[in-house]
DNA sequence: GTCTATACAATGATAGAC
DNA sequence: GTCTATCATTGTATAGAC
């Protein structure tokens, strides 16, 4: 019999059941290690209504992905498109990628498995045009700073990768929460700490 | 039969046939979606010697992840032995931890996929004291350089956070491949940037 | 679009000989 | 310590009715 839904749980097809419970469970226990079985009893359909809809557990997978690699997308064009100092700027993309991560934790877990996970742990997936725009994008925004004398002179690209470093590193709980850490601070503590820098005197980043 | 073992293969046992067998497939596919058939073949045993030597596939993987635990710890405590400035210790630091990485490409993804990956994907292992000790050791340094005026007065907390961020960015050759960088010079690159930050004029960060 | 029932390959693991 | 042979279970996926 089909499952009874919860108090207050909107009576959706069996594909937006799926997609929510597969999300829960691809976060906590990987694309492997889930079994069909656990997706449909969370979901409380039966099997044919996942093949019917998504073909296989990889085709369930596919569409769970892209649907979290658009939200990230859409956080960072709406974090870029308004006119601001590049300093400025940067901090909207940092907290908004924070942001987007936080709101749709089990999604960000799965793509953030395929992006840094073992390379065969998870169906293929192509990242590589949206990392690249995201590289540019970041990486257009220093150089513009640079030249604008807004941000001290570098190798654009470094400063890309400790952008992207510092963002990894606010964007993980586990870690940061060893460390005494609540993540609301944390965000604007470690960027003005990225532009400030570490060592020397202090240096007024400008108003 | 026996597989034939290659050329200037050493003569070594099962055991250690089975470790560097695992630890190439875990990296690669993951703790889950390797098969212990997958381990057998590649090792060149048979079943029974695997649940002999580590009693099933979990003990396996837990034996190779101390294993990788130990050396990328042994890095951490050779780099803060002898004595130097603070940022020749972070320095060297950095520098020991992409070193090791580099090193035992494998194991350290194997050990990564436990810290950063989903939570039920692999065999659990506590990393709390080994995190824990790492999170004090480079909070100490950034207190004791705060102290003695070579690092700017900070939340020491929020930079231990910046300096994972960056050394985990310098570490994934997927990332920083795609920004045309190399290996070699994007670890002192990115460091003197989180040193001297990215916002504001020249602070020279002391000889 | 969803159900019941089931096919059937692959999996982790073991017994018992040597 | 390692082998051959095998088991029980779980895995993904499908056929066919409604």
């Amino acid at each position: 019999m089909p499952r009874k839904k919860a108090t207050g749980e909107h009576d959706v097809g069996g594909r937006e059941r799926l997609l929510a419970a597969a999300v829960g469970l691809f976060a906590v226990k990987g694309y492997a290690a889930t079994t069909v079985r656990d997706i449909l009893r969370a979901a409380g359909v039966t099997a044919p209504v996942l093949y019917y809809h998504f073909g296989n557990k990889e085709g369930l997978f596919l569409a769970l992905v892209r649907e979290g690699v658009e939200k990230v997308d859409a956080a960072r064009l709406e974090a870029f498109k308004e006119t601001a100092s590049v300093v400025e700027r940067i901090r909207r993309y940092c907290l908004a990628n924070v942001a987007v991560r936080r709101e749709f934790a089990d999604l960000a877990w799965v793509v953030e498995a395929i992006l840094s996970g073992p390379p065969e742990a998870a169906p293929p997936f192509d990242f590589r045009a949206i990392v690249t725009r995201m590289l540019r994008q970041l990486q257009d925004l220093v150089e513009e700073g640079v030249a604008s004398g807004e941000l001290r002179p570098c190798d654009p690209r470094h400063a890309v990768m400790v952008l992207i470093g510092f963002m990894e590193a606010a964007s993980r709980p586990r870690l940061f929460e060893m460390a005494g850490l609540r993540a609301d601070d944390l965000v604007e503590g470690m960027l003005s700490m990225v532009l400030d820098g570490l060592a020397g005197r202090v240096t007024q980043s400008l108003a």
